[in-house]
DNA sequence: TATTTACATCAACATTTGTTGATCTTAAAT
DNA sequence: ATTTAAGATCAACAAATGTTGATGTAAATA
């Protein structure tokens, strides 16, 4: 069930999280940004490393989901490329705190989870290459090395989350689209 | 003055807090690497925050200085765009704990020293900046938008240091640097 | 009316954590 | 020979932290 006070939990936690990080953050934190006792929480979540699992891993399969979807499609690779920057440019946008957390947060992963975390990863970063490699094959794209334009791709858009929950930079999510897209596909464009 | 234990000691902190984060790192896991009692640590440094803080401000120092002797230098703008990627594979390939402190790990920063990181790291973001305004105002560059530019071209390479840390991807220095050039170069030049 | 559900409180716990002070050893410098 | 410096040890503490159990309340549901 997902109640009002429930949301606010997890809104409130994620913030803090990508704030101070998930070590830095102590559930009197949230309670106090709750405005209710610690105790409380335990409502809501069974353990302190639960509200980092669910999250993390919700955020994950939204993103495999939309990859799969896109590899899956008809389209060329060079606008497969571009479907997957607009997929990642809305979620930088929609929900910031949790694309963090698929950056940087998994670290705090417990030992077993974050081995499940880290396949999945290796194996959307893979789907990525093969895209690029049959660009490569069909002479749509430059014979660069796939693994490091698949590095090169992701990261190029690995700073837009940090910025759009910042409001005094003011970003037009559609523009931003266009010119990562501009930039991308002529770095790798034959 | 620079001892052999003092080094290695910000050696294991350093990767240490890589692996767990700053404050999933505790003295005694240090202490344990160095095979030592954890007081002893503090004959190397006042505190624990003071181990985050003198590596931070060490390679920011060093990062800022290659960054000037480039801005001040003759070459043209998409030369010196090609230099700095050059000092970033440099660095990410000598010293890639410290780089993560760069790119995440100034968040645990004490309040004030974090404000003066943050202010210093505006300000080689805004030389990077004008480095490609002047490219788009003589003509060298296409007409994009510098702000998001800078980001892109930033974080192309941030990929990088996690990579040369990880002994099982053995990627060669040089060629990697030639690589993300041609990605940056051709993303960016008219 | 009885009961379930969401949300809340209080007190208490066992650990973990950063840090200190007093002290010792061994090798180098004076 | 004496002093200095690097490195190490032990015991201890005060604060912070995740978590639990017992319990309460008000509204929705049956």
């Amino acid at each position: 069930m997902t109640t009002p006070r429930k949301t606010q939990f997890f809104a409130e936690s994620l913030r803090l999280i990508h704030d101070r990080g998930f070590k830095g953050t102590t559930m009197r934190d949230i309670a106090m940004k709750m405005d209710c006792d610690v105790a409380n929480l335990y409502n809501f979540v069974k353990s302190k490393q639960e509200i980092l699992d669910l999250s993390l891993f919700g955020i994950n399969e939204e993103f495999h989901n939309g990859i799969d979807a896109i590899i899956q499609s008809g389209y060329s690779p060079i606008a497969k490329l571009k479907r997957i920057t607009q997929l990642y440019v809305r979620l930088s946008f929609e929900k910031p705190y949790q694309i963090s957390l698929l950056v940087s947060g998994w670290r705090h992963l417990s030992a077993s989870r974050k081995a499940d975390f880290l396949r999945e990863r290796a194996a959307y970063e893979s789907k990525v290459r093969q895209v690029i490699e049959e660009g490569i094959a069909i002479g749509e794209m430059k014979p660069i090395d796939p693994i490091l334009a698949t590095y090169m791709v992701l990261s190029a858009m690995r700073w837009l989350f940090d910025k759009s929950m910042d409001n005094s930079s003011a970003l037009n999510p559609i523009e931003v689209e266009r010119q990562i897209n501009e930039f991308v596909i002529s770095g790798i464009e034959l």
